[in-house]
RNA sequence: UCCGGAAUAGCUCAGUCGGUAGAGCGGGUGGCUGUUAACCACUAGGUCGGGGGUUCGAGUCCCUCUUCCGGAGCCA
């Protein structure tokens, strides 16, 4: 929907075109909406719709001096506005009242605002509309901008006329706590919940952040297929789907296309959805998630991890900017996610499994899971009543000591303490190589290791990055395919990268999902990507 | 796949020792001119997840299946 500042200036257009085209039939059958005050206006004869829709008659369609806002407009620029007419066009979210005066909360997508409508101040089929509209119906609305201190947003509408666009019977979220099943069956619709829609913001926020920041640094944007003829790193499960006369599988990674692209344009990345097939349960795993997957041609681990780290700064200082109390209605400690400031602690994985060691020995090690305090229930308010909900009791004094080894990957468990120990991500590097992919370039100084780097988020929330310089050697990583029983024909484009002018590379994959998970201080993945995709959740 | 937990009104839940089913919210009706998850009164609403068993009697005990939730492994 297009939105306009100041008054119509261009002819209006009906809303509802495709009916409005003469297709009377498919006209007369929706449900004709409910108009009760028809606006005066002088030039009501233009632009008229030759059926009998709304539009003709909506107050937009008149040339008069209210003209259609958001209410984020509206409150961006409240001293032009207030006292002024302005139409909102919107849905229902709540409503309160008296038999003399109604308190409708409006939202518009852009936020939401108390209408109020007196008896007094319309006449009596609009208040009576008014008292009848059931949650989630779709009106639009005219009326005076006012400051108040009683509202939320510190101002309010004095509602003028009402009418309703669509009905909206038995909505199912109603105002009050529901379980996680229940709003995961109806997402298309939880997603107009407040809490939703903010976390949906945030994303939004965190994504372009995130392109902005490799744009403003020279990368160039390239998409990986989805499309793929085999694994790329030959460990996960891979979707699997019939094409042609052969089978394709879906990514799960673009990381080897973005090696290719870098050694054209040099510093690259691809923002897109990856996809696993493995069987996970758990908080932080999708069978469908996006991931931003930067690639950069002459760049070692250090400079990889710089650049990790600078990227993560970028991100979370812009998210603070533009919406701190956004976080603050989501729960988050605002004040943690301000301290996230280069440097983040750097790690060798030699090092780290010492700290984790001693940790369990002192018996300092903190295994609670991020965001386990609280509960996943939703209300269509903000989430206060979810911090007043009792919590769940999830310390573990009956887990069993399980000591860090030097030669292997770490479990979630190890994760979960090491990044408690810091207010920051750690960078944790140079993995044992067994537990890491192939193409990952081997530590000359010691070639028990990788040169990869894993970054974990504080506060319990684990790994959002994985990344590493590559094996730019074509014999080494002949070895390494061989050593992961890979195909080397059908990895032959890739070692070919090696073949025509090898430079050394690095690049890594930041997990899009994680990442607003960790930044909203969210307990579940699930509730940062519009639609869900887990191993037992395909619908909606 | 493995280990736990759960399933009762549209929703969130309670239901004691095995004795004929409860609340709040939501819906409906009425009341209230500044409500903030509004409030007050009245009202409708149930194959207690499916199947089997024990018992005079099962929402409650046992077996089984299904679905969901949490976790593990794997990973971003």
């Amino acid at each position: 929907m297009s939105t306009r500042k100041g008054p119509t200036t261009r002819p209006p257009r009906c809303l509802n075109a495709p009916s409005c085209s003469n297709t009377a039939a498919a006209s007369r059958s929706r449900a004709m909406p409910r108009r009760t005050r028809r606006p005066k206006s002088s030039t009501g004869s233009r632009n008229r719709c030759p059926e009998r829709c709304f539009e003709r008659s909506s107050p937009a369609m008149d040339e008069s001096t209210t003209a259609y806002h958001t209410i984020a407009e509206v409150g961006r620029d409240l001293d032009r506005f207030e006292g002024k007419e302005v139409e909102l066009r919107g849905w229902l979210y709540n409503k309160r009242g008296s038999g003399k005066i109604q308190f409708l909360q409006v939202r518009d997508g852009t936020g939401t605002l108390q209408v109020i409508l007196s008896r007094s101040d319309v006449d009596e089929e609009t208040f009576n509309l008014a008292r009848g509209l059931s949650q989630e119906s779709s009106i639009i609305v005219r009326g005076l901008v006012a400051r108040d201190t009683r509202s939320a947003l510190g101002f309010e509408l004095h509602g003028k006329s009402l009418i309703q666009v669509g009905t909206s019977e038995d909505y199912p979220i109603s105002p009050k706590p529901h379980g996680v099943a229940f709003l995961m069956d109806r997402r298309h619709l939880w997603l107009r919940s407040t809490r939703q829609h903010t976390i949906l913001r945030v994303r939004h926020t965190i994504i372009k952040a995130i392109r902005d920041y490799f744009d403003s640094h020279d990368f160039v944007l390239i998409d990986a297929p989805i499309f793929t003829p085999n694994a790329c790193e030959g460990t996960s499960t891979l979707f699997e789907v019939p094409y042609f006369d052969e089978k394709a599988y879906l990514t799960q990674s673009g990381q080897l296309y973005m090696e290719a692209a870098a050694m054209a344009h040099g510093k690259v990345y691809c923002l897109g959805p990856t996809f696993r097939a493995e069987k996970s349960k758990t908080r932080r795993h999708l069978t469908e998630f996006w991931m931003c997957e930067p690639e950069v041609a002459y760049l070692d681990l250090d400079g990889d991890m710089d650049l990790a780290e600078d990227c993560l700064c970028y991100v979370v200082e812009t998210v603070l900017e533009k919406h701190a109390a956004d976080l603050e209605r989501l729960g988050r400690d605002v004040e943690a996610l301000r301290r996230i400031k280069k440097p983040f602690p750097r790690l060798s994985h030699r090092e780290a499994v010492d700290l984790i060691n001693r940790a369990i020995d002192d018996g300092t090690a903190d295994r609670r899971s991020a965001g386990a305090e609280r509960t996943t229930t939703e209300s269509i308010e903000d989430d206060a009543a979810q911090l007043h909900k009792p919590t769940t009791k999830t310390d573990e004094e009956t887990s069993p000591k399980k000591r860090a080894r030097y030669d292997d990957d770490f479990g979630g468990d190890e994760e979960t303490i090491l990044s408690r120990m810091f207010d920051r991500p750690v960078m944790v590097h140079r993995y044992p190589h067994q537990v890491k992919a192939f193409y990952m370039k081997r530590d000359p100084d010691d070639p028990r290791v990788a040169l990869c780097v894993d970054v974990l988020a504080p506060e319990g929330y684990g790994e959002i990055i994985g990344g590493a310089q590559r094996e730019d050697d074509l014999e080494k990583l002949l070895e390494r395919i061989d050593a992961h029983e890979l195909s080397r024909e059908s990895l032959g484009w890739f070692t070919d990268l090696r073949r025509y002018g090898s430079v050394p590379h690095a690049g890594f994959g930041l997990g899009i999902e994680r990442t607003v998970a960790w930044i909203c201080g969210l307990h579940h993945v699930r509730e940062t990507i519009p639609f869900a995709r887990t191993m037992d959740r395909l619908k909606p």
